[in-house]
RNA sequence: GGGCGGGUAGCUCAGUCGGAAGAGCAAUUGGUUUACACCCAAUAGGUCGCAGGUUCGAACCCUGUCCCGCCCA
């Protein structure tokens, strides 16, 4: 074995060995309990990000759990086609070679992408490898897959003849960029300084003709008053104002803000219902049935008259287009309006546009103010904030766009789909997400699943020449309604996330009844970020419960975030992403430097910004990033793993816990090995056994019960935490120093037998406690241990520890608190007193318990050892002289000092201990004498602050004593 | 505008039945103790955002409030 611990020099082999061995691989079907979980699938143009290793790690950590539990476990691996993210890699490669899809022709360009994909595509697969996940890879899939393929046909055509999709005309978000329809969730809306333009339209008389008379609209988009087909006034503003002020001072407030604030509501309705606002509104109201010249246009439309225009708001009119604003169209399809389209689809004005046909959106807004300017018609522009839409991908801003897509009709999907959760079929964990969920599935509108592109599953929907539409599993021969042979297929594709939502099952062979489907479904855990609880698990459960009756996973388990160390999220143009495989693998700073620079999108070229990113970059990490292995990384991310919607990522704390894995293979190449038992049969049976030995035990029992819980409750911190805890600061800190006497042979054979059977007990225990969160190095160690017939070949496949595999020792850990506070007290009052470890000390303890007495002078060994350094321990009847002290239970502990120390420091420290000590006894004092304390306070806590009223008061006392002699002797001594 | 989450040591965060506030990192002091300096020992550091309330007792429950973040419209 090496010396220390390189984690590169293993894991990779060990990895190979696991998968060529076979030990991921799932049973079809078995008589242990399924135990299934889906990757959620990364994108096929993907390269692993923290998010991945976190989703892995935790994962992995379960899946590996279950499997030594016993659980036919299946962990099934798989990529997505990423519709836009993969179209726009390939078109990028062919901009480069000067050519575009459109050259290429749809077949030629799909083949590209093939070809693509079987190059690069396995980059994210092989990356997962490199994280230790144990995916069952015989099982791959991907979700154009022949089989999911078919899957998304039959679902596409069993949704549409039950009428839950449908197609239709209607304004739907588009993205000028990605050149096709988004849903909802692919649009972000962000809030922009924007301004609203003053219009003013002329009315016309009976002939046409413009008067004197205007109405005057506000907008935030000029531009878009070319495709204006009405103005919309309240027909009753008085009323809706009178309405509105009756239930504002109705209204209850709690607190004088409320109270302000209402009463400011109200002053501005009175305003405007006492001022002349009123009068100019009511004149508004009966321009309705009139018309207005659309100014630059020479169309005349409508006045109509529609709640929509709020009296309160703006100039009480609004501008109507239909075409290009989604609450416009729905007052378009009140008054039966004209809807007009004036964008072409890359987002420059087409033909309807007039003279502005052709100019980009930015362009025509200019264009279009400069002339209603000129025209008379601009009366004013004001600063106003608003939302804007923006692409989820590009960030291009969204337009609402008229056309005719495919939507899914999600309300009845989302009932049965709520059910699941709502009866505990499903739990969603961290258990608030619930609540978002709901609040999302009640809120819900159709989901517009047709994407103008080319890469993705094709809709199975074919048109006649009649524009009669005929859905089917495969391409028919015939026209359904009208018999006609003269069919063309739809071009779009479906969205991404419309087979990402069959994933659960369609990976296990639906819709075909396959053995896997059912052992393995409902899936046990669906494991993901919280950020994609709509995009993704809310459709999953969706079309899981429409589709198969049945909820597809028992727990939705969402994880925190991953950022960066100042809460930033990470993003390649921050330049502030951490690569896992550099934390894993280590990185110089001048390929880090490199890689950043790469990542940096062309806006970043601009040099200031770039410098100020790399010079981050190098001040961060002056040396690089070393190496820090696959374990000590994953080991981090599940301490993490609990938080609640970020997580900080610090290099440091992954350098933590490498110091860990360290200290691992470290007891175990320097003390375990070296040391081994004759026998090497794990003890469990404590009689006969040291003190040290009956504890470590003991509280490895503790340990075990802690873990499993905690992993069942997915405390992935807390079972981690419990295991590391143990394992240094039980395990490295007390237990081997203390059994190091045993172990070198300098108690008896017997002793060393003894000694060395617990310690290999615990230490193998604790790999295979370890081995979920580490997996390489516990394999690595495990492999090093003794072996026996029957064992198994890999720790992965070795029974988890459980509750009941080693019993608690109360007793033993109970005087081992009695021995660590002797030694710690020592200990204190040596680096209280720097006394250098050469320094030669004896230990005096005056006991006023005899039975505590008893227990120390059996455990004389432990107390003179290396632990305390102390030469020779003496119980004495009274106080030495020129002593240090200090207070321990049932006695008191001096050290002399004779010649190695001043007075002062001593006296110093005691006074210190005394008002601690004065502190507390106060505080249970206090309690202690509160009546209605002891009165209600259950029986144990009052007997609990009983005794530490007795401890306190001790305490004090021996303290107070021990400070009066130092007083004394310093006295003498000046 | 509606909703959700957070505020605890210098930093990052745990804190599950309401019963003496915890960890890691950082800091300070001492240390070539035959596994480990990726180490060991010791020390310091807290108005649990703020104000009320319930309770014998509140970081925890209730009300209000301030600040930060996220989601939805």
């Amino acid at each position: 074995m090496q010396k220390t611990y390189s984690p590169l020099e293993f894991e990779q082999q060990i990895y190979t060995w696991w998968e060529s061995a076979g030990f991921f691989r799932a049973q079809d079907s078995s008589d242990k309990p399924p135990y299934c979980i889906v990757i959620p699938p990364p994108n096929v143009t993907g390269a692993l990000h923290m998010g991945h290793a976190l989703t892995n790690t935790i994962q992995d950590i379960l899946i590996r759990w279950r499997r030594m539990q016993g659980h036919n476990t299946l962990w099934l691996p798989g990529t997505d086609h990423a519709g836009i993210a993969t179209q726009a890699v390939v078109e990028r490669e062919l901009r480069r070679e000067g050519t575009t899809r459109h050259e290429l022709g749809r077949e030629k360009f799909l083949e590209r992408v093939w070809v693509w994909k079987e190059k690069y595509g396995n980059r994210i697969t092989t990356q997962l490898r490199r994280l230790g996940s144990s995916l069952d890879w015989e099982r791959e899939r991907f979700t154009m897959d022949e089989g999911l393929t078919r899957a998304v046909l039959e679902t596409f055509v069993r949704l549409h003849e039950e009428k839950l999709i449908y197609r239709d005309r209607r304004l739907i978000n588009w993205c000028t960029s990605c050149r096709t329809a988004l849903s909802n969730l692919e649009v972000e809306h962000e809030n922009h300084e924007g301004k609203f333009w003053h219009l003013r339209y002329p009315l016309v008389d009976a002939a046409g003709t413009p008067g004197e008379e205007f109405i005057e609209v506000a907008t935030t988009r000029p531009e878009t008053m070319l495709g204006d087909t009405a103005v919309a006034v309240h027909p009753d503003p008085e009323g809706e104002l009178r309405s509105r002020l009756h239930k504002l001072e109705a209204e209850h407030c709690r607190n004088p803000q409320e109270l302000q604030e209402r009463d400011e509501a109200v002053a501005a309705l009175r305003g405007i219902l006492e001022g002349p606002r009123l009068a100019e509104l009511k004149r508004l109201a009966g321009l309705i049935g009139r018309r207005v010249l659309l100014p630059l246009t020479g169309r005349t439309i409508p006045v109509v008259g529609d709640v929509h225009a709020d009296p309160a708001f703006g100039t009480g009119a609004v501008k109507i287009t239909p075409g290009h604003d989604f609450n416009d169209f729905e007052v378009g399809r009140r008054h039966d309006l004209e809807i007009i389209n004036i964008l072409n689809p890359d987002g420059t004005l087409n033909e309807n546009a007039g003279k502005f046909a052709g100019m980009t959106v930015p362009a025509s807004r200019t264009a279009v103010e400069r002339e209603l300017d000129e025209g008379g018609y601009l009366v004013k522009v004001v600063e106003h904030s608003l939302d804007v839409g923006h692409c989820s991908r590009c960030d291009t801003v969204v337009e609402p766009f008229l056309s005719l897509q495919w939507f899914v009709k999600v309300a009845p999907l989302a009932a049965s789909a709520m059910e699941a959760v709502r009866s505990g079929k499903t739990q969603i964990i961290p258990p608030m997400w619930e609540k978002v969920y709901f609040h999302w599935m009640e809120n819900l509108e159709d989901w517009c699943i047709s994407r103008q592109l080319w890469w993705g599953h094709q809709i199975p929907a074919w048109f006649c020449e009649h524009g009669h539409v005929t859905v089917a599993r495969s391409t028919p021969d015939v026209c359904s309604e009208c018999g006609s042979r003269d069919l063309t297929r739809d071009p779009d594709v479906l969205d991404t996330w419309f087979s990402s939502a069959l994933w659960p099952f369609s990976t296990l062979g639906w819709p075909d009844k396959t053995p896997q489907l059912a052992t393995f479904y409902p899936n046990a855990v669906m494991e993901t970020g919280f950020d994609i609880l709509f995009f993704w698990v809310a459709r999953m459960l969706m079309m899981g419960t429409h589709l198969l009756g049945e909820t597809p996973f028992e727990k939705v388990f969402l994880h925190a975030l991953v950022r960066d160390a100042d809460g930033r999220k990470m993003s390649k143009s921050l330049g502030n992403t951490i690569d896992p495989l550099d934390v894993i693998e280590g990185i110089s700073l001048e390929d880090l430097i490199k890689k950043v620079e790469a990542g940096l999108p062309p806006e970043a070229e601009r040099e200031d910004r770039r410098r100020r990113i790399l010079d981050g970059v190098a001040r961060k990490y002056p040396e690089g990033i070393e190496v820090h292995g696959t374990d000590a990384l994953r080991f981090t991310l599940a301490v993490l793993a609990a938080q609640g919607r970020d997580i900080k990522l610090d290099i440091s704390r992954i350098s933590g816990f490498r110091a860990f894995c360290n200290k691992i293979w470290q007891a175990i190449g320097g003390v375990v090995l070296p040391h081994l038992p004759q026998d090497p049969a794990p003890v469990t049976d404590p009689a006969g056994l040291s003190l040290p030995d009956r504890w470590i035990l003991s509280r490895l029992a503790q340990t075990v019960a802690a873990v499993n819980p905690a992993l069942e409750e997915f405390r992935l911190n807390d079972a981690a935490m419990a295991i590391y805890q143990f394992v240094w600061h039980e395990v490295c800190d007390w237990y081997l120093e203390m059994s190091k006497g045993a172990l070198y042979g300098r108690a008896g054979e017997e002793r060393q037998e003894a000694a060395s059977r617990v310690l290999l007990t615990v230490i193998e225990t604790s790999l295979r406690l370890l081995h979920p969160f580490m997996p390489f190095l516990t394999e690595k160690l495990w492999q090093e241990l003794p072996r026996r017939a029957g064992d198994p070949e890999s720790i992965m496949v070795a029974p988890y520890p459980k509750t009941g595999d080693f019993t608690v020792d109360e007793v033993a850990e109970h005087d081992m608190i009695q021995l660590q506070e002797i030694i710690s007290t020592v200990r204190t009052i040596r680096g209280e007193n720097n006394l250098p470890p050469s320094a030669e000390l004896s230990l005096k303890l005056h006991m006023t318990d005899p039975a505590a007495a008893a227990r120390i002078a059996g455990l004389t060994d432990y107390v003179c050892s290396n632990l305390t350094r102390i030469k020779d321990l003496e119980f004495v009847e009274a106080r030495p002289p020129v002593c240090a002290s200090c207070p321990v239970a049932g006695g008191e502990a001096f050290v002399p000092l004779t010649g190695l120390v001043n007075f002062e420091e001593e006296i110093a420290r005691q006074k210190k201990a005394l008002a601690v000590a004065q502190k507390d006894l106060s505080a249970v004092q206090a309690k202690m004498s509160n009546p209605k304390f002891t009165a209600n306070a259950p029986a144990e806590v009052v007997e609990e602050n009983r005794r530490r009223l007795e401890d306190n008061a001790a305490r004090v006392d021996k303290i107070t004593h021990s400070l009066a002699h130092f007083e004394e002797l310093a006295k003498g001594q000046g």
